[in-house]
DNA sequence: CCCCCACATTGATCTGGATTAAGAGACCCG
DNA sequence: CGGGTCTCTTAATCCAGATCAATGTGGGGG
């Protein structure tokens, strides 16, 4: 917990109640009064205070819950024997990650970018109320299904874009998608909670490079960046030269509406 | 249709019929009659032959189905504006792709490297099954979430794995699955289907260097490679030094099983 | 109020993989 | 059977981004 917490302050400012979010709108929370899904026993869930820096679910350990996050930023990552790490996704409030239907070694790690507060969701859970809810199929597979979309856009970046190009992209993303979530604040600029090392290693570059590009984009008057505050100076001009695509990048799973605080 | 149709003939010993499909086995093609899953009606479903080298899915356009490939393999790919090309992953007889619970803009496309025979399923006909056959649901997220478990790996090679090892695992996973889904054959060979080029599209590489690095790894006596002849000679050697996990990238779907051909 | 420490910044140098170029096979088609 | 066209192969050179090395700096804790 060094100054993130800093940053997590900024970020509470929207937190979502558990009974907010889609898990409810599905029957995944409550599944056993799908009548009143706004009203969940306490039994059927699990909310999750986590630190900013700690690991809830670990690469290589059997994962038995999906989590749907609260509030705070999560962030999938990825680690070699040597220590390597690929940072393959991030999550923010509303989101769910490691959605399964059984238990399976990991292939990642899940970490609390920031405080967290996840809810938590046991695999044999999701998996009853997809029997009993057939709705809640179609929501689930449409968020799996815009993950893997994203997970490609990241690809495309990570194979064949220049660095220039990847920043630029992961910044507009960022921007875009932290605005979504958090809609109040200064209409123009965001608090990232990342590092230039987490940058880096979403990238697939280094932390020296990354800041070198930052610079970069600063002087070309396409972002205003300092002390992780972003502003993007001219999304335009910096989405059609990275190749962002709001379609593919921002597209949120067709059923999460009544979940938008906004 | 150069000299692929080539390799197609050596890759269609073991083509799968309609009725043989996870499709059927979920109830997706013929969900008039659940009680008789292997009898589907002809109207349920549109098999395609597809050529090598014709797009049966193209970015940017609005999708529509589902593909489950019958025969011969399948490549995604993203293209950026200037031609730079990102394979996203491949597909075998048995893989489905695209799989999707509303049109949407593709944000890939998908094309056939040998000459290939898919089963086509309209995204409707998809939903209207999860509604029907909750135990479909099941199968199918379980798909989606094996393929992002792939999608992650890929991303991992890409940002932090050295060209060698990218190849080196590139190279395991398509020779474990095209042994697994074409068990006939030479024990310890397979054809690839996939040019260099193909290879260094899928890796975030050059031609060149991967031809380089393939003779690298012939001449370090770990591989044999000729003429697309692809023979692994240390698999726990190569498996180790490229960070292969088997049980991240061939981890098949839970309710594959009766599917496979063996 | 100062110290500490994780982060950010900047410069110098190195290198893995890109680019360019030029043959050599293989297969196809006429 | 001969010419055309992909694909593969190898060598020479180049460069984007890595690595190595300092120095700056803000904020939280003592």
């Amino acid at each position: 917990m060094t100054h993130s917490s800093r940053h997590t302050r900024t970020l509470r400012h929207s937190p979502l109640a558990c009974g907010m979010c889609t898990g409810h709108q599905a029957g995944l929370c409550d599944m056993t009064s799908p009548a009143a899904p706004h009203k969940p026993r306490a039994s059927q869930r699990t909310v999750l205070e986590v630190p900013a820096g700690a690991d809830i679910v670990r690469q290589g350990e059997i994962g038995r819950n999906s989590y749907t996050v609260l509030d705070g930023w999560l962030f999938l990552y990825c680690l070699l024997q040597d220590g390597r790490r690929q940072i393959l996704g991030f999550a923010l409030p509303g989101d769910r990650v490691n959605l399964q239907i059984m238990p399976r070694p990991n292939a990642f790690s899940i970490q609390a970018l920031t405080a967290a507060t996840v809810c938590a969701l046991p695999h044999e859970r999701l998996v009853e109320a997809l029997q009993r809810h057939p709705a809640a199929a179609v929501t689930i597979l449409d968020l799996v299904t815009c993950a893997e979309r994203i997970a490609y856009e990241h690809m495309t970046s990570l194979g064949r874009r220049t660095a220039w190009e990847r920043t630029g992209h992961f910044l507009i993303e960022v921007y875009c998608r932290s605005r979504k979530t958090f809609p109040a604040g200064d209409a123009h600029a965001i608090t990232m909670p990342f590092t230039q090392s987490h940058i880096a290693d979403a990238l697939g570059l280094t932390a020296v490079h990354v800041n070198r590009t930052l610079r970069k984009m600063v002087a070309e008057n396409l972002i205003a960046y300092d002390h992780r505050t972003l502003r993007i100076l001219d999304p335009d001009r910096l989405a059609e030269a990275t190749g962002f695509d709001r379609d593919v990048s921002l597209a949120g799973p067709a059923c999460r509406d009544g979940l938008d605080p906004r």
